[in-house]
RNA sequence: UCGGGGAUCGUCCAACGGCAGGACUCCAGAUUCUGGCUCUGGAUAUCUAGGUUCGAAUCCUAGUCCCCGAACCA
């Protein structure tokens, strides 16, 4: 059986939630002929990130459950913030997480002419008009809250007239933000979106898909119903800000000859701890060099998540998880990491590393000898096989695995104590050289018991503790980046300054660390357990050319840690 | 002070007039050649006040609090 398919992806069958509590609905009364499909619409002014892919879930999600379909749609009507290379990382990223568009990828841009055509049988049907006041003079006009707004002169202009305006705007005749189409509905709503909202725009910009054949582009309440209609799309799912659109994305419809009359269905977008979740702040993150780039791995970004090491199945059951409700909150990324570790463990291989080596010389254990130690792959697993690993006279241990003063309840190596070295034998401490200048503890003397052979003693005595370990003869030098949030506050968004929340030591590299020599083979973006320390994966920039280069995923669950930060709590 | 939404364990999601349940987190223990994984047990919640009802998280009334909305952004 191959490890891939002895992973937890729980994506099976989603749970269900209110959303498809209303398709089932629709299913019982026939709607739609019983059909269901979606659409996942970016805009490409950004990269995806992980509240996008609870998005993606849902929309994909709910196509598979129905057997229906799911298109990918990039919203395409701001020109002056769109490019390439987001069209092209969001379809990257959409294929990643686990999902297809097959032949169904469209583009709002492609609708241009269409919309175009709909917005003059607005005008036709006395349901548009071209205004000519300046955009000081129409927001002045558009009230407030608690004031409702007041015509615009320009709302009665002959049809005629706003045909021939809107026709001029189109050829270019008129120089940006001279003249705008409005929707004429109703200035005196209590939705403020209903007050003859803006639906074109005169904007000379170049469009990455259409060039310079339009200087007018079509508002998104406008194009995003129609855009729906026409793709014929049933449910179109999108967040809650979006609710009192609501009324003018069936206002639209219902004054066009469209196909169809997709439902809008609001759900709460994906909020996390400890991180930012908005393009805008992400991409102050990227501009600012506060980060190295959209696919830093500290960045909720799916390419960031990707290079950290984090699994489509673990991201996908962490949406499925989440749910799908209508109150905005904020999950904790605990339940994010939960998932992680769950398929990590499952599916990474066992490796041996040591982060900052200290080293050991087994006095009774001869020089040029090697002990060649049967190290499984996977103890879960056995059948994913073993390897050996090399033992020699000299070894690395962890600095943080040897203690002079032990604490309470420290059950590693300090002098006179056994430790067990993991798949080779047991080793005692018997005594510590240190730097004379500095005191520090640079070497320690140890011999081991040769009946311990594999790590089991003969006389079948128990030992508390095991050490991970490298033959310092055999060792390869690798980089780790040990990452931490990108936050030290739980709610970065809660203050004035997002930027001023960042956890500055959220990025720790390590340079000449200790690993197998197995994992001179490592590729990039293969994952790894290295055991007692975290899950890490091969860098997929920086690991080439021979150069071993680690991000460090996500710690093991350290209860150590946690028994003696209460200890050193108490004193 | 207008319009639209929302209030259930610390967090997220269920319960759709009939025993408030699950997951994460946290705590305690068992097991262990990873202080990992796994297993067992435990703690913690219906915004408030009235009402209807044999029975209310759920229905009604009145409050309170929170979120979104005044781009020619999406």
């Amino acid at each position: 059986m191959p490890a891939q398919s002895q992973t937890s992806d729980s994506s099976t069958q989603p749970a269900s939630h209110f959303i498809h509590d209303i398709i089932d609905e629709d299913r019982r009364a026939g709607k739609n002929g019983g059909r269901v499909h979606t659409r996942f619409p970016p805009e490409p002014n950004g990269y995806l990130h992980i509240g996008h892919a609870k998005s993606i879930c849902l929309n994909f999600g709910t196509a598979k459950k129905y057997g229906g379909l799911c298109n990918l749609r990039f919203d395409d009507t701001n020109p002056t913030t769109e490019n390439p290379e987001y069209v092209a990382s969001i379809q990257n990223d959409v294929r990643w997480l686990g999902f297809e568009w097959d032949d169904r990828l469209f583009y709002a841009s492609d609708y241009f002419e269409k919309l175009y055509q709909f917005a003059e049988h607005l005008i036709e049907t006395d349901k548009a008009y071209v205004d000519s006041q300046t955009h000081e003079q129409i927001s002045a006009q558009r009230g407030d809250f608690y004031r409702p707004g007041q015509d615009s002169p320009d709302r009665t202009r002959a049809k005629e007239e706003s045909r021939a305006l809107f026709r001029r705007m189109r050829a270019g005749e008129f120089p940006d933000g001279a003249h705008v189409l409005r929707a004429k509905i109703d200035m005196r709503s209590g939705n403020l979106n209903l007050r003859d909202p803006v639906i074109y725009r005169i904007k000379r910009a170049h469009h990455y898909r259409t060039a310079d054949s339009w200087c007018i582009y079509p508002m998104y309440d406008y194009a995003h119903c129609v855009s729906d209609a026409l793709e014929g799309i049933t449910h179109s799912l999108c967040t809650l800000e979006f609710e009192d659109h609501r009324p003018l994305y069936d206002w639209c419809l219902d004054q066009l000859p469209v196909p169809c009359h997709p439902q809008q269905i609001e759900f709460a977008r994906l909020n996390l701890s400890y991180t930012v979740l908005s393009k805008r702040k992400l991409l102050q993150l990227v501009e600012d060099k506060l980060v190295d780039g959209w696919d830093d791995p500290r960045m909720p970004t799916l390419a960031g998540l990707r290079r950290r090491g984090y699994t489509p199945e673990a991201i996908r059951a962490f949406c499925d998880r989440v749910g799908v409700g209508k109150r905005d909150g904020v999950v904790d990324v605990s339940l994010l990491e939960y998932h992680l570790r769950e398929d990590l463990n499952a599916r990474a291989a066992r490796a041996m590393a040591v982060l900052r080596p200290l080293r050991v010389v087994i006095e009774n254990f001869s020089e040029g000898e090697v002990l060649w130690c049967e190290a499984q792959n996977h103890p879960e697993y056995p059948e994913r096989g073993s390897r050996k690993v090399p033992f020699g006279r000299v070894v690395y241990i962890e600095q943080d695995d040897f203690r002079e003063v032990p604490p309470k309840k420290w059950f590693r190596l300090t002098v006179g104590s056994e430790v067990r070295l993991r798949y080779a034998c047991l080793i005692r401490c018997h005594a510590v050289v240190k730097d004379p200048a500095t005191g520090e503890v640079t070497e320690l003397r140890c011999t081991w018991d040769p009946d311990s052979r594999g790590g089991s003693p003969k006389d079948g005595r128990k030992v508390k503790g095991t050490l991970h370990w490298v033959s310092a003869e055999h060792a390869k030098d690798a980089e780790v980046r040990l990452y931490d949030r990108l936050f030290s506050q739980e709610n970065p968004n809660d203050g004035d300054d997002f930027k001023s929340f960042l956890n500055q030591s959220s990025l720790q590299v390590l340079r000449g660390c200790k690993v197998e020599p197995a994992l001179a083979a490592s590729q990039p973006a293969e994952l790894y357990q290295f055991e007692r320390l975290g899950y890490f994966c091969g860098d997929n920039k920086d690991l080439r050319d021979g150069k071993l280069v680690f991000n460090r995923t996500i710690e093991l669950r350290d209860s150590w840690a946690k028994i003696e930060g209460r200890q050193q709590g108490e004193s």
